[in-house]
DNA sequence: CTGAAAGCGCTAACAA
DNA sequence: TTGTTAGCGCTTTCAG
């Protein structure tokens, strides 16, 4: 060993250019204003060298452990401050095993549906000093498998995701190793996992229920690709407040895919307008999420008043538009925080049996879904 | 040392029972499903063991570096299989120094604005083969700091922030450590660093130029904190452009603050009906961001089309309000492309000077601009 | 109150 | 082609 024993004045410069010896070039560039070296991180031992005091002493300053003369914290906290010393977690990670970081997979960061649920999830990771990392599935399943097994990988404490995939058995291994994993907005699939979600189809059922209850008989469906949860429970909700009032639903009512606009409108302008259908257009549209619901506000029979609308989701500006739309709303807020708190429950060892929480629903009533049945 | 050498059949239980002899006992839990013991990881020592080769071998397959007979190879990933084994990044993170993630700082996860800009990140990031790691400041200097140096502890390679403090210097040594840095949204304080910006005072400018063109005299400016860069630059454009049509802009039509929809409705109705300014109430508004925009489509006298507004920021369903909202459109997700991009190429090792990119904003006429003024 | 030594799980360098 | 050794920077243990 070439290393100094103890006390030494050996400093950062120093202690690298011996590892220099041995590492890769990696573009050693230069700070223009200090000189010093870039890329090049003091460690403890260089700032227990600085302060003339043994490594332990440095790591229970820097962790706030008992223990120190006051005296010795200060000159430690003087070497830590002119070396512009910082900790580096990845070491600590290694050694504690905990990483104080959790995941979070999504849909789409950007959707405004998902946008307050992350936000939630934060807050609940911030009051219990964890970091979020987070990506989007984009609604793909290979996508979503690698970004979990990524985040494991990293060994995330835990893990809250919204799933995009069909099969979550590949998280069996991580969940055994002891990665609490907590599904929201749907379940997972092929595996017994907590998960927290809204009541879809209770949801679904009764916005069709209130357009039933104001007169209308053929009413339409446009959803979200039926392999997704959410988008199948509130079909079956859909056609459970159908039957219930002794409607038939003709197959062209229902139309299921990719939320893209030109899709949306365009079933739902053949919906509204449909002469080959037997029984005539429909009166009425049940949107299946919030992207849906905002293609469809700018068709004109709805617009007009022509056609009734209830929406899956609220929005923003929901009450402004014209007519202002009635929505089945969530609380996409809430789901992210009862998720995110039931998944440090889990941290803290509640290892009672996997739990699904469902959150009600609530149908606000603002003019688009009271629209009475053109004839 | 105690460690069997080598191609003995250790295997995950029996190293873990060595280490269990030191280890805190970490409420350990029982798989009700295999019986395997919770939170115990398999390790690249124990697949070597299993598949009776060196640890390096198995290093080289998961790695997928070259020099392995298929064999050999096959018979790592048997044992990988059958051990459930994911590679530990943290020790991977130690050893190599970079860690693949970028840190991204913004204000609200949650506000329409900064979502398709921390999409934008996310895609970048993604295409380079990095994870995101993300939180929120909440317009609060501390907590912005916290965060930053919280990233930086976990050593991300680089990191995005839309700055929410004044003073950015405690980000120097890190940035002198090798932390690629860029500001988005909003330059940093104190400190010479990259930048993405949108023309804010141009956009400001140009809005009340396009007021003053309908024939108004009399405009207020509802803005947010006036320590937020974006705010002062707005508000400075909206002064230029007042300066420069020879109008004298009254103390009571500027009014800074934070975004809660009370203080801006307030503001804006009083704007909007004050006897006592002694030049008689506003008739039109420029907005500062789009939180204040859709506090201000509510006020009766913008609906009612009293009123001109110009709102900064795009948003959606603007065009569906009534009337449609005029607006000097940002396209937040070019800044948060271009800031990652930056990014990237300052960790691939591009070295010039800070630099700083200001994006073109757009007028965007849908009505509410373009209403005369009530006498 | 303080510090030396061991080792977290991996990769880099160097043998064999 | 494969394996051995020596750390990465920290925390833990245990001895002063």
């Amino acid at each position: 060993m070439l290393l100094p024993r103890r006390r030494t004045t050996e400093n950062v410069s120093q202690a690298r250019r011996r590892q220099d010896r041995t590492a890769v070039a990696d573009t050693p560039r230069t700070s223009r204003t200090t000189g010093r070296r870039y890329g090049l991180r003091p460690t403890m031992k260089d700032v227990a060298a600085r302060a003339g005091v043994g490594l332990k002493t440095v790591s229970r300053v820097v962790n706030g452990e008992p223990g120190v003369t006051p005296d010795t914290e200060r000159r430690v906290r003087d070497a830590i401050a002119a070396l512009g010393f910082r900790r580096n977690d990845s070491a600590r990670i290694l050694r504690k095993g905990r990483t104080a970081s959790v995941g979070l997979v999504l849909e789409d960061l950007a959707d405004p549906f998902y946008a307050p649920l992350s936000r939630a999830v934060e807050e609940v990771a911030r009051a219990h000093g964890a970091l979020l990392i987070n990506g989007s599935s984009a609604e793909d399943r290979e996508r979503e498998q690698e970004l979990v097994l990524a985040l494991c990988a990293r060994r995330v404490d835990g893990l809250v995701i919204i799933p995009a995939g069909d099969d979550h058995r590949y998280l069996e291994p991580e969940i055994e190793a002891g990665v609490a994993t907590v599904f929201v907005d749907r379940p997972a699939a092929r595996l017994e996992a907590d998960a927290v979600l809204s009541d879809n189809f209770g949801g679904a059922r009764a916005g069709v229920a209130h357009l039933i209850a104001h007169g209308h008989r053929r009413i339409g469906f446009i959803g979200d690709l039926p392999r997704i949860h959410t988008a199948a429970e509130r079909l079956r909700g859909y056609r459970a407040a159908m039957a219930e009032a002794g409607l038939e639903v003709d197959a062209s009512w229902v139309a299921l895919g990719p939320t893209d606009p030109e899709r949306v409108r365009a079933d739902a302008e053949r919906m509204l307008a449909d002469r080959n259908s037997p029984s005539g257009p429909v009166t009425a549209l049940l949107t299946g999420n919030n992207r849906v619901t905002v293609t469809v506000v700018r068709v004109p029979a709805v617009r007009e008043r022509r056609a009734a609308l209830v929406g899956f989701d609220d929005f923003e500006l929901a009450d402004l538009l014209t007519p202002p739309v009635t929505v089945i709303a969530q609380e996409p807020a809430l789901l992210g925080r009862r998720a995110a708190e039931l998944l440090f429950r889990r941290l803290e060892g509640a290892g009672d049996a996997p739990r699904r929480v469902e959150l009600p629903t609530r149908l606000v009533p603002r003019g688009s879904g009271e629209v009475p049945p053109s004839s």
